[in-house]
RNA sequence: CGAGGCGUAGCUCAGUUUGGUAGAGCGCUGCGUUCGGGACGCAGAGGCCGUGAGUUCAAGUCUCGUCGCCUCGACCA
């Protein structure tokens, strides 16, 4: 048996997990407790993320910039609903150099307290408005147990933050930001997702409302991959933030805020990833081609995978030939573990036809002629995209079940975790109730289902209000 | 914070019952042979056995303390 196989993904899904981030050289642990250190090939990955999510909110009109990151205490206090939500889960300065300060900073969890104290310099009439921020940095929560990717003390993220004149334009925006997001989930990260509300005891602290894409994960659990939030006037008034209207009375403004994280990367993992380990998304794969020679000690072959490759990086392609002294086989293992999309092969043999093979990380392997190798990798880097969405789309229909009632969901758990749709009432006792009697929580209210006539909460059986999600999380 | 488990080479661990020269596989370094699915030979490097005290002629092994990590609860995007 190989020593370094990795967990099969079946058996124990959670060590499968951290095999895959620690031997695909994605994070590393790291003596600063509950932090990882994102290694360069993971760090890619997530270049890769941010350069396009980062065009679509440029596209959409918004700004960079950047906010300190320390929250005095007394800033942090304003809202009174955001500083409950996120007061146990803040690590605090205390001293700067040897002495103690007058008053602590917390290293933010978030930022809307400094945007707000920000908003509040700058905005003085209806024509300073909108502001359409965003900023890329790091936060950090105290959380009590992590994992690599899905929740760690320190973690890498974008949050948007915005400011507008009316609510209809703050909520439009909300809706829009989420649209964003799961447009780049799908369209380049082949995750499908759910696009819902978030039910009052699952909201952000200190929004009105919140909206959130949950994706299905391989072994049936839900992660929610990205959070877009409508704060109505809230903080404006918490912040005293107010701008002179287009009647000349005074108002206060209207805000969002939404981000993702490092976390999408573990949502890429566990939902493309097999028992060779990972399996990357074409877009953001940092290697989209390796190309492995064989027996590349003959005369001709390294200087054709070199002139492949050459041709490929000429056309937009990231790749990689890997002329190291290891056995191909060992290489084929290797660059499956990582991921990569597509592998070439080419040897003795190809060159006489003027061939090579080309692998797909999903499956399957063909020779190929050399000529338009160009479009044949294009091609085949949209097949492993279109294969991946239609594996984690089938993953999602196969788990997901409609229930009437709580033994339908506890009967369907035993066939393996999953989306549970159901009906409820609207009562927090209710939802509590299910993931008592089921371990199930809910995720969220669906945009796109809708209540039949008669529905009941799946709960205590009383007239329902809304369709929710249900399922086990991380 | 509660309950359990584990600390021995870079990694995964054996050795602890019954005290007596510090081990294996993988990985790493060098040289050579290999190369279409995790190749092989030879030669090497690498350990205060988590840590402190005790028992003993002698402790990785026994006793007590302590620190760290993991799992399950609890808590929680």
């Amino acid at each position: 048996m190989k020593n370094d196989a990795i967990t099969a993904m079946d058996v124990d899904f959670a060590k499968w997990f951290t095999d895959v981030c620690m031997k695909a050289e994605l994070v590393s642990y790291t003596s600063v407790k509950g932090c990882m250190v994102i290694r360069p090939y993971g760090y890619a990955i997530w270049e890769n993320i941010t350069r396009i999510l980062d065009g679509m909110f440029k596209a959409t009109g918004h700004e960079n910039v950047c906010m300190p990151m320390f929250i005095p205490e007394s800033l942090l206090q304003k809202e009174k609903d955001h500083v409950n939500g996120f007061a146990p889960e803040v690590a605090w300065v205390t001293h700067g150099g040897s002495e103690k300060l007058e008053e602590r900073l917390c290293v933010r969890p978030t930022s809307e307290t400094l945007f707000c104290d920000h908003y509040k310099n700058i905005i003085e009439s209806y024509r300073d408005l909108p502001k359409l921020y965003n900023q890329w940095v790091s936060v950090v929560r105290w959380e009590k147990t992590t994992r690599p990717f899905l929740r760690s003390r320190e973690f890498l993220w974008q949050e948007g933050h915005t400011i507008h004149e009316t609510a209809a334009e703050a909520e439009a925006e909300t809706r829009k930001m989420l649209d964003v997001y799961a447009e780049f989930a799908e369209k380049t990260l082949a995750i499908p997702v759910i696009k819902g509300k978030k039910t009052e005891s699952d909201k952000f602290a200190g929004a009105v409302s919140t909206y959130a894409i949950e994706a299905l994960m391989h072994d049936g659990k839900a992660l929610q991959a990205g959070t877009s939030h409508y704060f109505g006037d809230g903080f404006a008034k918490a912040f005293d933030i107010k701008f002179t209207g287009r009647d000349n009375k005074l108002a206060y403004p209207h805000q969002t805020s939404w981000g993702v994280s490092t976390r999408l990367m573990g949502g890429i993992i566990m939902t493309h990833g097999d028992d060779n380990g990972l399996v990357l998304p074409p877009a953001v794969a940092p290697i989209q081609v390796v190309i492995i020679p064989i027996q590349q000690q003959k005369e001709g072959v390294l200087p054709k995978a070199q002139e492949i490759a050459d041709k490929l990086g000429a056309a937009g392609v990231r790749v990689k030939v890997d002329d190291s002294n290891n056995s191909p086989g060992w290489k084929f293992a290797e660059y499956e573990m990582k991921g990569v999309p597509v592998r070439i092969e080419i040897g003795p043999r190809d060159l006489a036809e003027n061939k090579c093979v080309v692998a797909l990380r999903t499956g399957g392997k063909n020779p190929e002629s050399l000529d338009g190798i160009e479009e044949t990798v294009k091609t085949a880097l949209d097949a492993v995209y279109t294969a991946l969405l239609q594996k984690a789309l089938k993953n999602r229909e196969n788990r997901t079940h409609t229930a009437k009632t709580l033994d339908d969901i506890n009967n369907a758990l035993e066939g393996g975790d999953g989306l549970f749709l159901a009906a409820w009432c609207g009562e927090e006792a209710c939802e509590d109730g299910v993931t008592e009697k089921t371990g199930v929580r809910s995720r969220c209210i669906p945009f796109d289902k809708e209540l039949s006539i008669g529905d009941v909460c799946v709960c205590c059986g009383k007239e329902a209000k809304h369709m929710v999600y249900w399922a086990k999380a991380y």
